[in-house]
DNA sequence: CTGTTAGCGCCTTCAG
DNA sequence: CTGAAGGCGCTAACAG
């Protein structure tokens, strides 16, 4: 393994002459930049970064610490991410918590260690202490689908409660006052959130919620069928449901269908986030669409201006997307036209 | 920032006491155990990392080089990556080629610079210079999903040409005798493997194989809307189709579609890759399933073992996992009994 | 059981 | 335009 001394010896150079040719900086004759490459070429010299990154503090390296890579919602988010990272010169480690804050922690640490330059959070809970930890080490963060309320912090999320707000609102407009929310976890703020839009539109309707039509789960599809079947035992059974996420609705069609219930006929059915196009031949589902891609984006690129400016305690922003609706078959018709 | 310096003064000891503790090796008594420890909590100490690997050779962190995570097969086999290489203790630094060798290339380059300790290759072409480029500098690669003939290189995928002939019996024992094969890029192991086993099934069944009928593209949507397109435009139009992925068979059902040609009915379409059943609620293509988890698994299992066992050069494994046919709605009855 | 010395490979500082 | 000295934070190798 060659190194900058090797190909310094080789083109009859010193050492800080072949560094700067690498990085062309400072000054050097075309012609010392010529022999310099040539030594480089033959000896099949390639520069290692973390010598260098010990004496620059700086890795060009970002973390995505997210849930669950699996969820198309969060893979398309950490294709936006990479795109923006490395055409900024930047790579990506990633990691999946889980939604457990015990994973989360040990993952930050070790991201620490490895001196990332900064990271991409979508937190597990909203009272994190992973957040703090890396505060406290004056590496900038930027928060992902998720608010943190009290926490100074960039965030770029999307309009939960506005989202819910309107999918109710259309459940609503098509004569259903019945209507189920089933959610996330109490904590996480996109679950509270949406729930939070569900109660308002309803408010707004003059239709009082009832406790029991509010479920919380996990926001998976094991959540979703759980809370399907419970919804399904109400003693009044609801005509409508409002799912959090893309996984809870897939969760309650299951258990819908195994139920015997028709959607729309039986019971109408909309919820978060779509399949992408290239994953879906028949879509189905009425949902409130997160631009997910965007959002990976948007946040990466607050977080390479932090690293820019060097300015991580200033104000901060807080980037909300709006949700798109869009109506399919799952919605159903009107209910006055049964 | 503090250093193993300062908790070495800090706790009245030589900082390789520290190191010692940190690392636990070799000796040291649990008094200067308790001294260094406390000492590391009060100061806020975390190793760097970089300088250890500087002076261990290990980073600790492998690369995860694949086409696109947004595809469903990669997504699912990145989290085995990642489920795989987490519990052994290694990060995983992921990027995306877009099926560019050039970008292949670049980021290989980028990924050396930053001595990553082994590669996890979905190779862009079957004739790639990366794995070149990786094994010239002695660091381990395990191929991903794709074969390199001639190449001497560990590699993990599925039964391509198996799956394809099974998919293309099926079709034949259902009556079709005029099977179209939509597939991508020529060079690309998996594609290229897919329409060899279409040719066989076809052979063993005594139909030669029309040339008209194998359509080569992109592994995309677009691809495979594209190539259907042709297909419809042959002038003895196929009954059935055989599409190479997951995207292909999509970008193929909407070709068909917008044709108003019915599917199963008018026209029988089997694939490659499933979508994880978290993701779809009306389950209806035939395909062969690749065991996208197990094949991530593997992959990083035998790498952790070369790094091990630092044996880059010693013989060479071939994991190929066999594929899995599930017949659905899309490939519809017998024809005969239409 | 503990410490000293000497670098890992690179780049900042200062001197030509 | 070029180079020598020194150190980033850590740990092998060798003492004690």
């Amino acid at each position: 393994m060659p190194t900058i001394h090797d190909v310094a010896k080789r083109a009859g150079v010193g050492s800080i002459t072949v560094s700067r040719v690498i990085n062309n900086s400072g000054y050097f004759s075309s012609d010392t930049r010529d022999r310099v490459e040539k030594a480089i070429v033959e000896l099949g010299y390639v520069p290692n970064t973390l010598a260098r990154s010990l004496r620059s503090k700086r890795t060009n390296t970002l973390a995505l610490l997210l849930t669950d890579i699996t969820n198309p919602f969060f893979t398309t988010l950490a294709r936006g991410v990479e795109d923006a990272a490395s055409a900024a010169g930047y790579t990506l480690i990633f990691c999946n918590s889980d939604e457990s804050a015990i994973k989360e922690s040990t993952y930050v640490t070790i991201l620490l260690q490895k001196q990332v330059d900064g990271f991409l959070l979508v937190p597990a809970q909203s009272k994190t202490s992973a957040i703090e930890l890396i505060r406290s080490r004056d590496v900038p963060v930027v928060v992902l689908d998720r608010a943190v309320p009290g926490m100074a912090v960039d965030v770029v999320r999307c309009d939960s409660e506005g989202g819910a707000h309107q999918l109710t609102q259309l459940l609503i407009s098509l004569g259903h006052r019945c209507i189920a929310s089933l959610s996330g976890p109490e904590g996480v703020s996109t679950a509270d959130d949406r729930v939070a839009g569900y109660r308002r539109a309803l408010q707004d309707a003059g239709i009082t919620p009832d406790a029991g039509l509010i479920l919380r789960g996990e926001l998976t599809q094991d959540g979703g069928y759980q809370m399907a079947q419970q919804a399904l035992q109400l003693p009044q059974r609801p005509t409508a449901i409002l799912a959090a996420n893309n996984f809870i609705t897939i969760g309650a069609m299951r258990a819908l269908q195994e139920a015997g219930v028709q959607v729309p006929q039986d019971m109408a059915l909309v919820g978060f986030d779509d399949l992408p196009p290239a994953m879906v031949t028949f879509p189905f589902f009425t949902v409130a669409l997160q631009p997910a891609y965007e959002m990976g984006r948007k946040a990466t690129e607050i977080l390479l201006q932090r690293l820019k400016s060097r300015s991580i305690n200033n104000s901060h922003k807080e980037v909300i997307f709006p949700t798109q609706i869009i109506v399919r078959r799952s919605s159903g018709d009107s209910i006055s036209q049964r």
